[in-house]
DNA sequence: CAAGAAAGTTTAGGCATGTTAACTCTCGGA
DNA sequence: TCCGAGAGTTAACATGCCTAAACTTTCTTG
């Protein structure tokens, strides 16, 4: 039952998927990048892209010489557009589906953009796509989600399966507990 | 335009949110949390539990005085509680209404559940009891859905703003290049 | 061509999260 | 009462990812 233990086994981690992605913007934009370019970029000291670059290359990631230009390898490039791709899509699936204020939209993609499995993001993006397409299922849709209720004591009271004791819209936008660790009794 | 950095500045890591749910089920399970069962159930070593404890102690999540059980402070129940439902819900939303095999939905649930924001997962679930319900446009979207194509070029050819030049059907469903840095010309 | 500016790397160090090994505390039984 | 087993903690170390400061390489320009 250790599912969570690979999270730190992930192909790539979260900051991984910025450098690379960032490598892949300014080949695009500029034709080549350079460890200074990706530093300001990622907002990182030039120091911190060296190294990350080291380990990179020890993946197969990147090419690398010293004192020279970063270039992508085959799959370095793969997972940057395959990254890249994730957000876009969950940045539409979550502002334009679900309704998120896209400053709030564009936070979660980028924070699980990496995260995503191949199986899930195709099926959102047929979930997303179908949506929003002009099927007259979909048209039904969007004229009936929006008038459908947010809690559970309205969809399912007293039972919902998801959210068990406590819905899940209560817990979440009830303001936090008082922080200062003192049950009152 | 620094989004990706603050992935270190969740309220709480992935870590954090596992060990706050295994002191949480202990206490359900058991009616206390010690410190080398939350080891045995997370897979790591007691003195890991011990020093994550006093990082988790220092954040005002849980109560832990030396050698004894280990209590969550209302801020640390609601973060597990609130994780929990998440998992739950993406679960639910990824197998049932993406289709996605169980397997793969617990995993990438697993890996999502504490960076979803409140205002997503309150959407989510909305839509998640939506599409599951027995509504009128809920019926009809499923039985459309499931004859919706996968591919960009089924749906959009040549111009799906999701998936940009390559669709993310054909980068995710390919196998990976030749991972051995060589682009053979 | 040489010298300074610009770009990149190395070194040393910090924080989070994990490990193992060795030490200390607590508690139950002879 | 006291002693040993088991539970918990500390110490020392590893890895990932970041920083600042010092050093090296490369470029530009007079």
């Amino acid at each position: 039952m250790d599912i969570w233990k690979r999270f730190g086994e992930k192909e790539i981690t979260h900051s991984m998927a910025h450098y690379l992605q960032a490598v892949a913007a300014l080949k695009n934009d500029k034709g080549f990048a350079r460890v200074g370019d990706i530093a300001d970029r990622l907002g990182v000291s030039k120091s911190g892209v060296t190294s990350m670059l080291r380990s990179l290359q020890s993946r197969g990631l990147v090419d690398h010489e010293p004192y020279g230009c970063v270039e992508l390898t085959p799959l370095g490039l793969q997972l940057a557009r395959r990254t890249e791709s994730n957000r876009r899509l969950l940045s539409v699936f979550l502002s334009e589906i679900l309704g998120v204020a896209e400053s709030v939209a564009e936070e979660d993609a980028c924070m699980i953009e990496h995260l995503v499995s191949p199986q899930a993001a195709v099926e959102l993006l047929r979930l997303t796509t179908f949506l929003r397409s002009q099927h007259p299922a979909a048209l039904q849709f969007r004229e009936a989600f929006r008038n459908t209720p947010r809690t559970c004591s309205d969809h399912a009271p007293g039972d919902c399966d998801i959210c068990g004791a406590t819905c899940l819209v209560d817990s979440l936008l009830r303001p936090p507990p008082a922080a200062d660790a003192g049950p009152a009794a």
